[in-house]
DNA sequence: CGTATATATCTTTTT
DNA sequence: GATATATACG
């Protein structure tokens, strides 16, 4: 094995790796030279298509390690193929190129930083950050920001920026309405304050690259000499920004091997463009089309039902999944189940997976894929209330949290005084009696002097310019910085951490905390202190924050997964639940308001990556009734549930749900399971109601109207804080009331309860 | 300045 | 229901 590079390439070399291949597996595999397309359906061997054609290249002494490039849209999926081409050649992949597009554009970016007027050790920003700064130039420029949302703005400029416009690329057309056109001006803005900051966000990781190769071809040539390989996962998945990266870097061998399924495309909304598939015989005239339809993972039947759903697409390239039934089993139909709500919905769900626990099945290969993280909720409590263990994969990150970003914002700024977003972040946190207005002014001189916030405050310490018990704060604070800074550059990263911490008062603010969350922040701390001991160096590990934002899994307890399909893709497991099939829900309104059939058929496509998750098992649910946004809200079952194709599937009988009838004042609950194809005759739409039990113990459904109770004229009300009262009259969600103690208040609707 | 209360807005999905 | 922002008060 370890002659694996340097053996001089015999014909044969390498063909112990491609023995258990299919025939459109090994063409893929075999096609080294020129460009190659692979079209790979849900569960066809992907990845192992993937990692054994990098170990092929290396073992036929084509490319040692350092000049192949592996770019992958998701960290995990990085990690995975590491992991598994070191399995197949036996050793680390030391020296690859393998990571997302952000991280090697990162890492590209760093080497050359100053030709694009950065500094190397530049700071790269999360969306936190980047809505501050954005919501700094809006108001610098007198703009209304209740109107015009930073928020939307930083979302505008992230679409231009997937399309690879720089502020003077911005199509006359595509400048929209925000601040009545001025939102170019803006991003000019943005970029310039970006480049003050020394900093650089997610899209100028890629467009910055760009700049870097049309600029400095010397560079670009640099780069087509070392990258002999170029290969690409989710290639379905790429926005124009990184298409262009990857069709200069692939000038060079022209040896570049993109790998998708359109019908695996779910991240239009992020400006991935599937047209890059199909374009990709145009860009690479002579390119190998291979595609991959035989299918290992999914039973007939779950691969029959996720094949009648993606049929209802229309604009695909047309793939035919087959898998070749063994023996004739078409294992169990997909299985579609109706409930009354989310609560039942979750009960469901509990039950079935302590059923097929009771038959000996693990909880790892069991996962809940929902549309939206709120959907997870429910879950979580069942599954805590049963006793079942589960992970939420994905979720709010571990570098998200609001505590990892504030110590994060205190070594940024000892590595970086001229990172006033982390200033800003952290100079009052703890409290240090810096206010608005203090930090306003300044804020203001710092600006108007070009300075950054630290260095224009070792000046402002001086002056009377604030009041002295504000210039005390102030003084403290810049000594502390300078302090750290000085012991930096002689401590590991996880030492200063901890010493920054603690005579920072940040821990001692969260310890004297005493809401329920605060001890769980301080374990995250210490967590966080222990994972930086991982780290060679402060670089390193800023890096990683700001690139990889998740932690790495412990080891593999056994436990229930619950995931957003988003995050799934990727992965499979034996049995997979997919709850909340409803209108609105899946396919998601927005997203349908929003791009309408485009966005439905991606919707659609992302039904799809949910069915061919399973390898076994597949349950549907849909609810009638649920609550969003703390409102009851009533849905019909999903379209898609319809498109399932009937011999696929299977209803399951359920029990305890169905219709509201009127009943006079009362409404009832009418049992009736919806029929396919029922939607809009049967199943119209439930009156919303709610659960009451009365002492007999018979439950009934009271009528709310769309939003919460609100309190009749003339009823008696509980207020926290003003006690009892009679409301007087209404104003739509305002309520006047008359308290008995604290006399006529208006208050929200929301904010008493009936008496 | 800091705190508490009132109101608004929010939920898509992620590097 | 939870969280960010605005306002009022101490």
């Amino acid at each position: 094995m370890s002659d694996l590079f340097h053996s001089p390439a015999a014909p044969t070399a390498g063909s112990h790796l491609i023995e258990r291949l299919n025939q459109a597996q090994r063409q893929a595999v075999e096609a080294v030279d020129g460009p190659v397309l692979v079209l790979a359906g849900a569960g066809t061997g992907k990845t192992r298509v993937l990692t054994v054609r990098l170990a092929y290249i290396m073992a036929q002494g084509k490319a040692a390690p350092g000049q192949i490039l592996a770019v992958t849209f998701t960290n995990r999926a990085a990690r995975e193929m590491s992991e598994r081409i070191a399995g197949l050649i036996g050793r680390p992949t030391e020296g690859m190129w393998l990571g997302t597009f952000h991280a090697i554009g990162a890492r590209i970016l760093r080497r050359h930083a100053e030709l694009v007027g950065l500094r190397s050790n530049f700071t790269i920003i999360d969306t936190d950050d980047q809505l501050r700064l954005m919501k700094q130039i809006i108001e610098a420029n007198q703009i209304d920001e209740k109107r015009w949302p930073g928020r939307a703005l930083t979302s505008i400029i992230s679409r231009w920026k997937d399309k690879g416009w720089t502020p003077d690329q911005v199509p006359a057309e595509e400048i929209g309405d925000f601040a009545h056109g001025k939102g170019v001006e803006l991003y000019k803005q943005y970029q310039h304050r970006l480049t003050e900051l020394n900093a650089a966000d997610f899209g100028d990781l890629l467009l910055l690259n760009l700049r870097l190769f049309l600029e400095h071809p010397d560079i670009l040539a640099s780069y087509h000499q070392r990258f002999r390989y170029l290969l690409v996962d989710e290639y379905q998945d790429t926005n124009v920004a990184q298409y262009l990266w990857l069709r200069l870097l692939a000038q060079g061998s022209r040896n570049i091997c993109c790998v998708g399924d359109d019908d695996q495309s779910i991240y239009g909304w992020r400006g991935a463009e599937v047209g890059n598939i199909l374009r990709f015989e145009q860009d690479f005239p002579g390119a190998v089309v291979v595609r991959l339809e035989r299918n290992y993972r999914s039973t007939a039947h779950i691969l029959g039902a996720a094949s009648g759903l993606i049929a209802n697409n229309q604009g695909r390239l047309g793939k035919t999944l087959f898998t070749e039934p063994v023996e004739g089993e078409m294992g169990e139909p997909v299985k579609i189940q109706g409930v009354w709500d989310e609560a039942e919905e979750a009960r469901t769900v509990g039950e079935t997976i302590e059923d097929l626990q009771r038959n000996d099945h693990v909880l790892n290969e069991m996962a809940i894929l929902v549309r939206a993280g709120y959907q997870t909720r429910a879950f979580e409590e069942r599954l805590i209330t049963i006793g079942v263990p589960y992970r939420v994969v994905g979720g709010l990150r571990f570098y998200e949290r609001q505590e990892i970003r504030d110590a994060c914002a205190y070594l940024r700024l000892i590595r970086q005084g001229d990172d006033d977003l982390a200033f800003q972040r952290i100079v009052n946190t703890p409290k240090r009696g810096l206010g608005n207005k203090s930090l306003q002014t300044l804020y203001t001189i710092a600006r108007g002097r070009g300075q950054s916030l630290l260095t224009a405050s070792e000046d402002i310490v001086t002056t009377d310019e604030l009041p002295p018990q504000r210039r005390a704060g102030l003084r403290r604070f810049i000594e502390d910085i300078a302090r750290w800074r000085a012991e930096a550059s002689r401590l590991p990263p996880s030492e200063l951490a901890e010493i920054v911490l603690d005579e920072s008062g940040y821990t001692g603010m969260w310890m004297a905390d005493k809401s329920v969350q605060a001890p769980g922040r301080l374990e995250n701390l210490k967590e966080l202190v222990r994972a930086m001991a991982e780290f060679e160096s402060m670089e390193e590990f800023l890096d990683h924050v700001s690139l990889v934002m998740d932690v790495e899994t412990g080891p593999g307890d056994d436990m229930a997964n619950i995931m957003t399909l988003h995050s799934a893709k990727g992965l499979e497991f034996d049995t997979v639940f997919l709850p909340g099939w409803e209108e609105g829900v899946f396919p998601n309104q927005r997203s349908v308001e929003e791009s309408g059939h485009a966005g439905l058929e991606e919707e659609r496509r992302l039904a799809y990556v949910g069915l061919t998750r399973a390898r076994k098992r597949a349950i549907v649910l849909h609810a009638a009734n649920r609550t969003v946004h703390g409102q009851w809200q009533s849905n019909i079952p999903s379209r898609f549930v319809d498109e399932l194709p009937e011999d696929h599937t299977e209803r399951a009988e359920a029990a305890g749900y169905g219709f509201v009838q009127d009943e006079g004042a009362l409404w009832q609950i009418a049992m009736n399971r919806p029929q396919r194809g029922d939607r809009q005759s049967n199943y119209h739409k439930v009156i919303e109601a709610r659960s009451q039990r009365f002492g007999d113990g018979e439950e009934v459904f009271i009528p709310v109207g769309r939003g919460n109770d609100v309190p009749a004229i003339g009823s008696r009300v509980f207020h926290q804080k003003f006690g009892y009262g009679m409301v007087k009259s209404i104003d739509g969600s305002k309520l006047d009331i008359t308290f008995d103690k604290a006399g006529q208040k208006k208050v929200m609707a929301d904010f008493v309860k009936l008496a």
